[in-house]
DNA sequence: GCGGATCAC
DNA sequence: TATGGTGATCCGC
């Protein structure tokens, strides 16, 4: 398989920012683009209320110079879809990881006879052109790979690693940029001594999977360069979400259940849209000081009725009467066993088709 | 099947 | 230091 991980820049266009930043006024600082911290450190350090989701960086910015950005979901969708647009010019075998990422199964193509990097250029060239994103891609013989090469490339670049060099290739690489190894593996990996690629190589399949069970499986396998996994072009979710953080906390019943039917609400709607039917209930409640757990409960029969799902996630709520003694601070519903609804009607005209 | 943990983005 | 939302997977019961 020829693999290929794409990775579009949103975060840094000043047009498409994704998510809450802070901007200086004047724009002869920081090349305009003002500086982006963690929006809740920068609103409790400066006294400005917000509960915008945080991502990275950098401050140096006088106070008085700051201003806040609300993120644009919507135009962050609508670039997704243009960019999506062209990368279905090249292949229709394509997985979404999030909005501005995606695998490409590249066996095969729509455009011709062309290698890997062509096709990647292309793609690359157009999204530059047409949104003025800049993205970064990996190619290589599997996605493990193309992913790597993809974060290796950031932010505007390209890496192509062949099968030869993998093994070199991946030797060199930091334990963190292995995808699947977060902090709490790391802590242990470097516990371990293992702290490359090339100590991961160094040990042998039975000693990983010993300390990791199948992660230690998955990271003997990727750090020889080996991932079977297929581009899953065709996934269906098998979760709808939907919870909610409050600051301050939430105290009064009444008001938590009305959360819980809007939550109910929102997620039928998606079931009706998607065409599934859900069997589980799933209730998530975290409390001021941070204890977080969840419930579930398995239904008889498969439902998409908000009002059902709604006394389901009640009646979780209120054997958990503690929570609002404590206060609440988070409150969440989620689906799962989702069903698919047999005899859809776009079905049976593709598959007549 | 359930609930917590971990991870990605 | 302060930790948002959505979804997936794995582990030990």
């Amino acid at each position: 398989m020829d693999a290929f991980y794409a990775s579009v820049e949103m975060r840094d266009h000043p047009e498409y920012r994704k998510k809450a930043l802070v901007i200086a006024h004047d724009p002869r600082e920081h090349n305009g683009h003002g500086v982006i911290t963690t929006a809740n450190y920068v609103a409790r350090k400066y006294g400005v209320g917000s509960a915008m989701p945080a991502i990275k960086a950098v401050q140096k910015v006088p106070a008085d110079k700051l201003v806040f950005l609300p993120p644009d979901f919507e135009k962050y969708r609508s670039v997704s879809a243009q960019v999506h647009e062209i990368m279905h010019e090249v292949t229709d075998k394509i997985q979404s990881v999030s909005l501005d990422e995606a695998y490409l199964d590249v066996t095969q193509n729509k455009l011709g006879d062309y290698s890997t990097i062509q096709l990647g250029n292309y793609m690359q060239q157009k999204i530059y052109k047409e949104t003025g994103l800049t993205c970064s891609y990996g190619a290589s013989y599997n996605k493990f790979l193309a992913k790597m090469g993809s974060e290796y490339a950031k932010p505007f670049g390209k890496t192509l690693i062949l099968p030869e060099e993998a093994k070199d290739f991946l030797a060199r690489q930091d334990i963190s940029k292995f995808h699947g190894v977060g902090k709490k593996t790391q802590l242990i990996l470097r516990e371990l001594g293992i702290n490359t690629g090339a100590d991961l190589q160094a040990k042998s399949v039975k000693y990983l999977i010993d300390h990791f069970k199948k992660m230690g499986y998955v990271m003997a396998m990727h750090s020889r360069g080996i991932d079977l996994s297929p581009v899953e072009w065709q996934r269906q979710r098998k979760s709808i979400g939907k919870e909610r953080t409050f600051e301050p906390s939430v105290f009064e019943e009444q008001k938590a259940l009305t959360l819980l039917r809007g939550y109910s609400s929102d997620i039928a709607n998606i079931l009706m849209t998607q065409n599934v039917k859900t069997k589980c209930i799933v209730l998530k409640i975290r409390d001021t000081d941070f204890y977080t757990v969840t419930r579930r409960r398995m239904l008889k029969s498969s439902t998409r009725d908000a009002h059902e799902i709604y006394q389901e996630a009640k009646d979780l709520f209120e054997e958990l009467p503690e929570f609002l003694e404590k206060g609440i601070r988070l409150l969440g519903v989620s689906v799962t066993s989702l069903e698919q609804e047999k005899y859809q009607e776009t079905n049976l005209f593709s598959t007549l088709e």
